[in-house]
DNA sequence: GCCGTTTTCGGCCCGACTGTTTTCAGTCG
């Protein structure tokens, strides 16, 4: 069945080649547009079109008349004509050459046409022997310099990388003693789940000096744009740092524009032009007037366009603004109102730290309780733990309770869901656990049906309480696999279990926009570390994160609530 | 191609930097 991804793939590509073919912009815009709606969609465009047709695809919020008409032929065709057509005149290698930083849908015809392009491979040793007689020198570098961009850094950092670089410039840039207001924004400051390249802003007594300090930073490979208040670096990383420096009585709106999300700049920019207002980085026009106001503070940037102040975790034009508006925005959860985590693993199974260790630092977090979920007995190469081993684990858990008082230790396991939705654990040892959490361990790449079927089928059992990282997804690593959302997500409610926001650095997993989806069906989650090692009990802001960016308040979370509050 | 406090046409966010542009195109965020 074609996917709702495969489909996003398909409108990206058909965006690219009008983009080739020199189309009118917002044409183009329309059709990513479309990609990133169907790609956001919790129900599959193939099920939304059995059960309504072309008018029911319509409903979705940048899906119109052309683009569903291509839905249905693809589903009944099996192919786009228009795309297939399309592509004859432009080859999948110009879209890939297209893909170099600096390179747009002009300079990627000319590159291809000029110099006859076959293989990628073939673009690099052929621009450097003959690229000046069709590019002027400095044209030529950048192209180059691109392509070494590529080459370096193949997608994106993890958040939790991103901190790291982010602190080390942070620290180097408040040397300048121009600078103030130094701050990390773009999708780091929203939290995104992945970082692809990080971006400063700052407010400068002297902007160019502020610069040249930049500038010079020694994690840096190479400068690739200096302007007087503006630049961009390639660090030694492979990936590249934007700064963008305004004076402090405009700091505001700088702040606002270069958090983005873009679709969320573009949202509000609309938004503002309806009401007679035009917003840039620099403030906001009255258009009547000509006037233009500064803004120190975001707050004052939403206030004069008539909005709340909406968190950075939000800003993905994903109803925001609509909810701003009638001050309906929520309240989200924050780091302190976490009283526990619900996952976290000891030597018993494949953990590094005993559990006497792990509850000693669970209580320094300031926790109420600490769930001990080791693996079970099927998952062998995790030394998962069979009926008697559990029963000897329970007593050492008895035993180390009685020396931390003040913190409820939770006596659970991590069971697997086999392939046809059984579970590895017998159910009257199930039923003796405090919470027990169920996770897909292998057998990833089931159907969508299978999938679907094996969680429900473990969602029903009633000695589950939470669904382990839901979607399996390893971030740069492997796929999530595929599952009907809206049918797991009506199952948790019916049986009233919550699906984790597994915290793990490269897992995020529920991911924030299934969060966000699943939220809408009332889904309660539990924000968990999966913990392997004491240090690891530290990720929960990450997953603090996601749960933000998903909308979510501190009543959508259990582990917000003391354990008898929810256990009952 | 999409969409509607400008609702079936006419607009679609806004600005900076680079190159060779002396008024603008290409690319980016």
């Amino acid at each position: 069945m074609t996917t709702n991804k495969d489909f996003a793939e398909i409108f990206e590509e058909f965006a690219q080649i009008l983009d080739l073919k020199g189309d009118i912009r917002f044409k183009i815009v329309a059709y990513e547009n479309a990609a990133q709606a169907i790609n956001d969609s919790p129900r599959q465009v193939v099920d939304i079109y059995k059960e309504g047709g072309v008018k029911a695809l319509e409903k979705i919020h940048g899906v119109g008349g052309g683009i569903a008409s291509k839905i249905e032929e693809y589903i009944k065709t099996g192919k786009m004509k228009e795309l297939v057509e399309l592509k004859k005149d432009f080859p999948e290698i110009e879209l890939e050459i297209m893909k170099i930083p600096s390179v747009g849908p002009k300079t990627a015809r000319k590159i291809y046409q000029e110099f006859k392009i076959k293989k990628f491979s073939e673009v690099e040793p052929k621009l450097k022997k003959d690229g000046l007689k069709f590019f002027h020198p400095k044209t030529l570098e950048n192209i180059l310099d691109g392509i070494r961009i590529m080459k370096s850094f193949s997608g994106r950092m993890l958040l939790v990388d991103a901190k790291v670089y982010v602190d080390e410039l942070i620290e180097y840039l408040e040397l300048d003693k121009n600078a103030i207001n130094i701050t990390a924004v773009g999708s780091y400051r929203r939290n995104k789940e992945t970082v692809g390249d990080i971006d400063l802003v700052a407010s400068s007594a002297d902007s160019e000096a502020t610069i040249e300090h930049f500038a010079k930073f020694n994690e840096f490979k190479d400068i690739i744009v200096k302007g007087d208040n503006k630049s961009t670096a390639l660090h030694k990383s492979g990936f590249t740092v934007d700064i963008l420096i305004l004076s402090a009585e405009e700091f505001g709106s700088l702040l606002q524009h270069f958090t983005g999300s873009k679709e969320h700049n573009v949202a509000l920019r609309t938004h503002a032009q309806l009401r007679g207002m035009s917003v840039s980085e620099h403030g906001i026009k009255i258009l009547k007037t000509g006037k233009t106001q500064m803004f120190e503070t975001e707050e004052g940037v939403y206030g004069q366009l008539g909005l709340k102040y909406i968190d950075p975790d939000l800003r993905e034009d994903r109803g925001e603004i609509d909810a701003a508006l009638h001050d309906k925005l929520p309240k989200l959860i924050n780091l302190k109102d976490i009283k526990g985590d619900l996952h976290a693993h000891s030597k018993w199974s494949d953990g590094t730290a005993t559990i006497e260790e792990m509850v000693a630092s669970a209580e320094k977090l300031g926790y109420e309780y600490i769930a001990i979920s080791d693996h079970t007995v099927s998952l062998g190469i995790a030394r998962g733990l069979d009926e008697k081993r559990f029963l000897e684990r329970r007593a050492e858990i008895e035993k180390v309770q009685k020396k931390f008082p003040k913190i409820k230790i939770l006596d659970s396991c991590e069971v697997n869901i086999k392939p046809d939705g059984s579970l590895d654990l017998p159910d009257e040892l199930m039923a003796s656990f405090d919470i027990v959490t169920a996770s897909v361990h292998w057998s990833l790449k089931q159907s969508r049906e299978d999938m679907t079927n094996r969680l429900i089928s473990a969602i029903e059992n009633p000695n589950i309480d939470i669904v382990g990282h839901p979607t399996g997804r390893i971030i740069n690593e492997r796929e999530g696999y595929d599952a009907d959302w809206d049918q797991v997500f009506k199952a948790c409610v019916k049986n009233n279990v919550a699906l984790e926001i597994n915290a793990y650095p490269n897992r995020l997993d529920l991911t924030d926009n299934l969060v966000f989806e699943a939220r809408k069906y009332g889904v309660k989650f539990a924000i968990c570390t999966d913990s392997h090692s004491v240090e690891q009990l530290n990720n929960m802001c990450f997953g603090v994160s996601v749960a933000r960016r998903g909308w979510c308040e501190k009543k959508d979370i259990l582990n917000t609530q003391s354990f008898d509050k929810f256990a009952n």
